[in-house]
RNA sequence: GGCGUCGUGGCCGAGUGGCUAGGCAGAGGUCUGCAAAACCUUGUACAGCGGUUCGAAUCCGCUCGACGCCUCCA
């Protein structure tokens, strides 16, 4: 099901910086590999942006026909807290500080990783794989990459020679630095090392003592992988050496992606990406979110409000809604404000969506250009998936929604089947956008009373017994539910 | 120090060589017993200074400012 052939997607690629037309490698179908989380701490939100962004390009790709393989990884090892000869594992350094065994850590933020995106109302990629359940291809491309020349072993661990890759290609096209600069820029690290040169990366580590984690290799009887082999391993094991999309926040691209490249044209003879996707970044009061500064705030404490950087909490909703409000690629600032302003829109859309539910046909016309409405809003995923225009293009159908409900427009039957149709694709399976529960549907208790109070209320209305109709409707307001009188009768809704 | 991104109306946030972004807030109106909601009307923004152009907020240069990467981070 190509739905607007006629208007061809395009994305913008990090590697050559500039919008290019997607064409899969293999017609109608999509490779698309995302670098998932290190699990030795909460997921962060900036983290959820970014996965909420290749959410978002995954539901859109399946949407438009595509048949996706989405695979998007769980580090669990061999991620080093620096780059420094005396550098830990992440993972292994949270275990000693928790004093629990490093799966044991690798189990608790897999499982709050899990948690916190089903919140969001993410879709699970096809494949979740894990980097200590790879260790055996991990070694073979290690080995693939020695036997080619680009690697060299010292003293248990295994390191690839940048210098000598960059003879016979190019190391640094997709964060466009060059060696020489690399050479010249390079920080002083403190502790001695076994590299050549400062800018080889690790792609296999031996083991001291000290190590909970480790895997006989041909380099020695405990070791672990380096943290840029484990995306190259597992991407090439099941999206194959050459794939569509590789996606990731933007400051992967350098060192991580960049070595990515270079592993993968050293053992597969291949860059192994048509298409670089990065995601920006998302500040906090403008400022980048940083642990150590606490202008930081986790996903759970946008849900509770539990956070001085709030005034209140947030369903996961609501922050989607904000982060779809921005392109993936600019910087977004989360704030209180910003949020609460989001918020307001999001009910509004909300509010429309139950509307246009309710909704019956009506006139002998459609007063609304339903052919150029979904064509602006195919055009504005088409191009980069650009969310806010779309979102802006959503707020044009709400109008209209409400002008019909209101007797303002009108709309004949089948158009109306086809606004609910396109809109239910774009505010839920596109934008990924729930409809927050509330009383308002039939059936429970609740929504009884309130009916109830309703009809009271528009008794005391007709008797002109404002003083009881106010308190019902105040003391209701203050328990959250809000009575609103339109033409059809009085409705509600639940805060 | 090197590389890069960005600076849009009260706020958030798109876009762009000439044509309405949108949301929130504000103002006026319709509706209402009064509200709320909804609807209608309303805002002549694009850091500063030069340059290119018939025309620039959009292209170029410089200045200032913010931010990011270069070092674990999405």
């Amino acid at each position: 099901m190509k739905l607007y052939q006629e208007h061809e997607l395009k994305i913008y690629n990090s590697l050559t910086n500039q919008k290019e037309v997607f064409k899969p490698i293999n017609e109608g179908h999509v490779g698309m590999y995302v670098c998932g989380p290190t699990v030795y701490s909460n997921v962060h939100l900036g983290n959820v942006r970014t996965f909420m962004s290749f959410d978002m390009v995954f539901r859109y790709l399946k949407h438009i026909g595509y048949k996706v393989r989405y695979v998007r990884n769980i580090t669990d090892v061999g991620h080093l807290v620096d780059d420094a000869e005396e550098g830990e594992d992440k993972i292994a350094k949270k275990a000693r500080l928790e004093q629990l065994e490093p799966m044991e850590i690798v189990q608790k933020y897999t499982l709050d990783f899990h948690d916190i995106l089903q919140k969001f109302n993410f879709i699970p990629p096809s494949i979740e794989p894990t980097a200590t359940g790879h260790i055996i291809e991990q070694i073979e491309i290690v080995k693939d990459i020695i036997a080619n020349g680009y690697g060299y072993e010292i003293n248990g661990s295994v390191y690839f020679d940048v210098h000598k890759f960059n003879e016979t290609n190019e190391y640094g096209t997709l964060s466009k630095r060059n060696l020489e600069d690399l050479v010249n820029n390079s920080r002083e690290l403190d502790g001695q090392s076994d590299k050549k040169n400062p800018q080889d990366f690790a792609l296999w580590k031996n083991a001291d003592e000290t190590h909970l984690m480790h895997w006989p290799s041909p380099w020695g009887e405990k070791g672990f992988p380096g943290w840029h082999l484990e995306c190259t391993a597992m991407s090439t094991k099941y999206l194959g050496k050459k794939f569509d999309i590789h996606g990731g926040g933007m400051d992967l691209k350098f060192p991580h992606h960049e070595s990515e490249i270079a592993q993968n044209e050293a053992c597969c003879g291949t860059s192994p990406v048509n298409y670089w996707m990065h995601a920006n970044m998302l500040t906090l009061n403008g400022k980048k979110m940083s642990k150590s500064t606490d202008n930081n705030i986790l996903p759970g404490e946008i849900f509770s409000g539990n956070s001085k950087h709030l005034s209140k909490g947030f369903v996961p909703s609501v922050a989607r809604f904000f982060m779809m409000q921005a392109h993936y690629r600019s910087i977004l600032d989360f704030s209180n404000d910003a949020l609460l302003a989001s918020e307001k829109g999001f009910y509004k859309l909300m509010e429309a969506m139950k509307t246009l539910d309710k909704l019956a046909p009506v006139g002998d016309k459609t007063t609304f250009n339903l052919e150029v409405w979904k064509r602006n809003c195919y055009n504005a995923l088409n191009d980069d998936f650009n969310t806010p225009i779309l979102i802006a293009d959503l707020f044009e159908a709400v109008k209209f929604i409400n002008q019909v409900k209101d007797g303002k427009a009108t709309v004949l039957p089948e158009s109306l089947a086809e606004l609910k149709k396109y809109m239910h694709a774009f505010v839920f399976d596109i934008l990924g956008l729930e409809q927050p529960t509330s009383g308002s549907d039939d059936g429970d208790a609740l929504s009884g009373v309130v009916e109830m109070l309703i009809n009271m209320r528009n008794d005391a209305r007709a008797n002109k017994d404002f003083v009881t109709s106010d308190k019902i409707r105040d003391e209701l307001s203050a328990l959250g539910i809000q009575l609103k009188d339109g033409k059809e009768g009085t409705t509600y809704s639940i805060a």
